[in-house]
DNA sequence: AACAGTACCATGCAATACAAAGTACTATTT
DNA sequence: AAATAGTACTTTGTATTGCATGGTACTGTT
C-alpha cells in the first residue's frame, strides 16, 4: 500500500464523471478529453479512456459521429446524451456528497 | 451503469483516508469508527472495515491493543503509528489534489 | 446449559484503471 | 509507389478494492 497506488484508487469512479463534464460543455474526441484533463492535473492514458467512451455511449449516456481530420486519420467525436446529462447531474450529487462527508470525517481535528 | 454503482466506486480509495483520519483523532474499535463514518452520512459495513484494519496494520500504519468491554467479548483498539501519520498527511494531499482536480473540470460551465 | 448479543475473521465476486500490445488509417519521405 | 512516421482507435490481461455472505469466538443473561 503506497501513496502511488492510493492514488490511483482514489480516482476510481470519478473518470466517468469527469467525462460527462467535459462533454457537456462540448463535443469532443478522445485526444481532446485527454488534453483537457492533463490541463487539470487529472492524468489520463487512452487504455483508460477508450473503454470508458465505448461503456458510456452502450449505456447511451453519449453518441458519436465520424469527422475528417486533416492530419491523420478520422475521428470520433463524442457528444453527451439527454439521458447523459440527467446521469450527469446525478453524479454531482453523489460527488458533492462524497466530498462533504470526508470533509466532516477528515477536518474533525480543526 | 447505475447512480448506485457509481457511488460505490466513487468510495474506492477513500476509505483508508477516512479511517487514518478516525484514528489520528483517538483510539478506537470496529464498532466506534462505523459510527463515526455512519454519522458523516459515510456508510461502512463490517466485511469492508475488518480487512482494511488488517492490511492497514499489516503496512505498519495501525497497531491494536486488547481491551476487555463491559457488555461483550473483547475489542480490539486500534492506534495510528507514526508511520500512518505520515502517510496520512500524503493522502491528505492526494484527495485535496484530487478534489481541486475534479473542480477544475467540472466547473468549466461557470 | 442454552441462548442472544457483540466482536472479529475468511471467502468469493463484480467493477475499475491501467499497462501493453495490436490494428487501421493518413500524410510524408524517399 | 513503397516505406515510414504519426495519429486514432481497440483489445486483452492484471492488480486492487468494496462488499455480500457466512462463519467463529467470547460474554452475560435467563
Amino acid at each position: 500500500m503506497d501513496i502511488e497506488n492510493s492514488k490511483a484508487q482514489m480516482r476510481k469512479g470519478i473518470l466517468e464523471f469527469c467525462i460527462l463534464s467535459t462533454l457537456s460543455v462540448g463535443d469532443a474526441y478522445a485526444s481532446d478529453i485527454i488534453e483537457s484533463m492533463k490541463s487539470s492535473k487529472l492524468i489520463v492514458v487512452e487504455g483508460t479512456l477508450y473503454p470508458l467512451l465505448t461503456r458510456l455511449k452502450n449505456d447511451g449516456f453519449l453518441n458519436y459521429r465520424w469527422e475528417e481530420s486533416k492530419s491523420g486519420p478520422p475521428r470520433k467525436y463524442y457528444k453527451i446524451t439527454p439521458i447523459g446529462e440527467t446521469f450527469l447531474k446525478e453524479l454531482e450529487t453523489t460527488w458533492n456528497e462524497l466530498v462533504s462527508a470526508v470533509n466532516k470525517i477528515t477536518k474533525k481535528n480543526n
